[in-house]
DNA sequence: CGCTTACCTGTCCAAAAGTACAATGCGAGC
DNA sequence: GCTCGCATTGTACTTTTGGACAGGTAAGCG
């Protein structure tokens, strides 16, 4: 089994060798005929030169051949790298990277792994965890809040200050805070910043208490 | 190097020594001493039998140690996936997974990749690219944010408090302050609930001050 | 080489947030 | 009438947060 890099300029092939010993490479996507297909383990695809408009076509088509397939880009971006993994591709990576990080994405894409720099990592969880479908669970601990709670876990919602929830519910601040207490501990939230989140059903990751 | 696996039951621990030989089994993760944790490639919690509410907070707990963790649930769901894996995990998958296919996951997350069951990675990668592009408005007066700055609001955004930033960026808690105010300057925030909302691409109607 | 910027830290201080303990008043229901 | 939950507020206290002022280092640049 060996990699096979699709590069339109190949001045990175020697690095690629450096990582892999036995790998290919192959100016066009086309190129690749059935004779080197079942031989392929995964499909590395540098587009770092490649105009904006042809890249996820060639994303596309890479992919379409069943092999797991890593995109080589010269800036990771996060919008791009959401769009190709969706398109199929199981990794997404600077060109430049060096041989043993590739190694380490070969290990992981080809055994069903997705893989992207850890920052960006971390950011697409961030981010698509919102895009999830209402949590159930998150919405049932709110009917427990009584309705004078609830309209101040609504105003903390918003990013208001005790002072703000006390004018406009015309109560004293130290209500604001008495309330806020029975919210936190029903909502099993530690403060405000966690009630906020919760209340706009993004989770919180840090331990409840 | 070898598996832990943190179970309350036990009942499976046949089947992990089939996929691992060396595996050590433990019942909590306080159990998991010093002398453990620096032979550790990677973590398995089996939270089937948990409560709901004592999920995270456990998967959370064994993501501070450092070492990848995979959770282990008896019905994978999405949503639950997407919170774990944004809590820090790198792994999902069912309790009761075929020692090969462990086998694979331990490959996928040791060498810094993710894994869930193919159905719900694709159904995961689907759901989080339609909620992207909305970002794009956002993401421009992020980047004015250095990169400290960044991954100081991105804590925020999860409900970190000063002293957990401090430690996940091993910096003093001076220091976070000093980002945070650099940060709400720059953002036109006033404090770190407006901020985590904002992160979150959650609108605040109370004065921006 | 100065200059700038990012990053890191310290002390001191003030405001805000949150908790503990306690008390009053009001309405619903037994 | 009496209990119970809810809303309200008080005093007093601790913790957290944010800001002011004052540094220090390291990297990059004209």
């Amino acid at each position: 089994m060996s990699r096979v890099f699709i590069t339109p300029t190949g001045t990175l092939r020697e690095r690629w060798r450096a990582a892999f010993p036995e790998a290919r490479v192959a100016a066009k996507i086309s190129r690749l005929t059935e004779n080197v297909l079942p031989d392929t383990s995964s499909l590395w695809l540098d587009i770092a030169q490649l105009p904006e408009q042809l890249r996820m076509p060639r994303v596309t088509a890479a992919c379409a051949l069943g092999r797991p397939v890593v995109v080589m880009v010269g800036a990771p971006a996060e919008s791009e790298a959401h769009a190709f993994l969706n398109a199929g591709a199981f990794g997404y990576c600077h060109v430049e990277a060096a041989p043993e990080q590739l190694r380490e994405i070969a290990t992981v894409v080809e055994h069903g792994g997705l893989w992207m720099p850890p920052g960006l990592l971390q950011r697409f969880l961030a981010l698509s965890t919102r895009a999830i479908p209402p949590r159930a669970l998150e919405v049932q601990p709110l009917n427990e809040l009584t309705s004078r709670e609830l309209m101040v876990a609504e105003q903390v919602a918003r990013g208001a200050s005790n002072r703000e929830i006390a004018e406009a519910l015309t109560i004293t601040e130290r209500t604001v805070k008495a309330h806020l207490s029975a919210i936190f501990e029903k909502l099993q939230v530690r403060d405000r910043v966690q009630l906020a989140l919760k209340m706009n059903n993004i989770p919180t990751y840090h331990t409840v208490n």
